[in-house]
DNA sequence: TGAAATGGTACTGGATCAGTCCTATATCAG
DNA sequence: CTGATATAGGACTGATCCAGTACCATTTCA
């Protein structure tokens, strides 16, 4: 179904958060699982991974907790997906070319490649600060003209 | 990953073989396990699948096998994954709204549905005929100007 | 009538995923 | 100094899904 799994989605979701609520100065594990109605242990395990790649700074001790490493606007949902899950790659020949054993005789990859391009290209242009807002239909794509997406030479 | 099954995968580079070689009428499915390198009973399950959603023309007997039912430039790679693995949805509040319990508080949807017809107006703009052919390179996606990509009003 | 093809479905071993749990470490307040 | 509260980093598990196989029925043609 082409879907990513539930941790990257929770992930968003809870950066999604902290771009909505940055007057906090930090956010603790327990009340961003309280706020988002997400299961603690899920949120905080999931906090751990958003500030290793380095996402959120995280802040020990009895007032810690975590904060935003960047301003919304400068984080791509591609980069929170491409952390979360490994590279975007919709076969397995575009992120380990050599390890599909059909390579020598199959002559798409150059293709999949293109189109994983389009795909990223897509995800890349959407950051963090487009998922806030109360502001539904806020993504026009290519001005509503589809023929203008992909150009064939 | 974000990554299609194998069961699309093979069934585009099946369908690719069909657009590549439209000069014989039928192809069985042991001909084309053999030209595809893949093994038989998957591509023999496949190509049911594929006649069932209406890719293929089935033709039983003796000299039977498959043919395209149309022709390659009118067949999108878009409908061919909807086809085999469903519609394609990032998240499951996209494919089916309702169903996640979090949708009430969560604010995410709208913006998922518009990042879901991005890629999938990516992956519409793409046919079969596409893919067929030595040329690399084929695609140039958006004449290389991503911030063309999405507008945000 | 037999060979060769598709049609349909049931089955299985393995991998992946969602979610939990436990222990160590850091910080702050009293 | 000590206890409470937080993150850090694993290991672990039950359930689900997926790739691939197997079997038998039906159709067609020589």
């Amino acid at each position: 179904m082409i879907r990513m799994s539930k941790e990257t989605d929770y992930g968003i979701i809870l950066l999604a958060h902290f771009a909505g609520d940055q007057e906090r100065l930090t956010h603790s594990a327990r009340a961003l699982a309280a706020e988002t109605y997400l299961p603690l242990p899920m949120v905080s395990k999931i906090l751990k991974i958003l500030a290793r790649e380095g996402f959120l700074v995280s802040h020990r001790g009895v007032k810690g907790g975590y904060s935003l490493a960047r301003r919304p606007e400068r984080v791509p949902i591609a980069e929170i997906i491409t952390a979360m899950e490994g590279p975007v790659a919709m076969t397995e020949c575009v992120e380990a070319p050599g390890e599909c054993r059909h390579e020598p005789v199959c002559q798409l990859r150059s293709k999949w490649q293109k189109i994983n391009e389009v795909v990223l290209l897509a995800l890349g242009s959407i950051t963090l600060s487009d998922l806030i807002g109360p502001l539904p239909d806020q993504l026009a794509p290519f001005g509503g003209k589809p023929e203008n997406l992909v150009r064939l030479q």
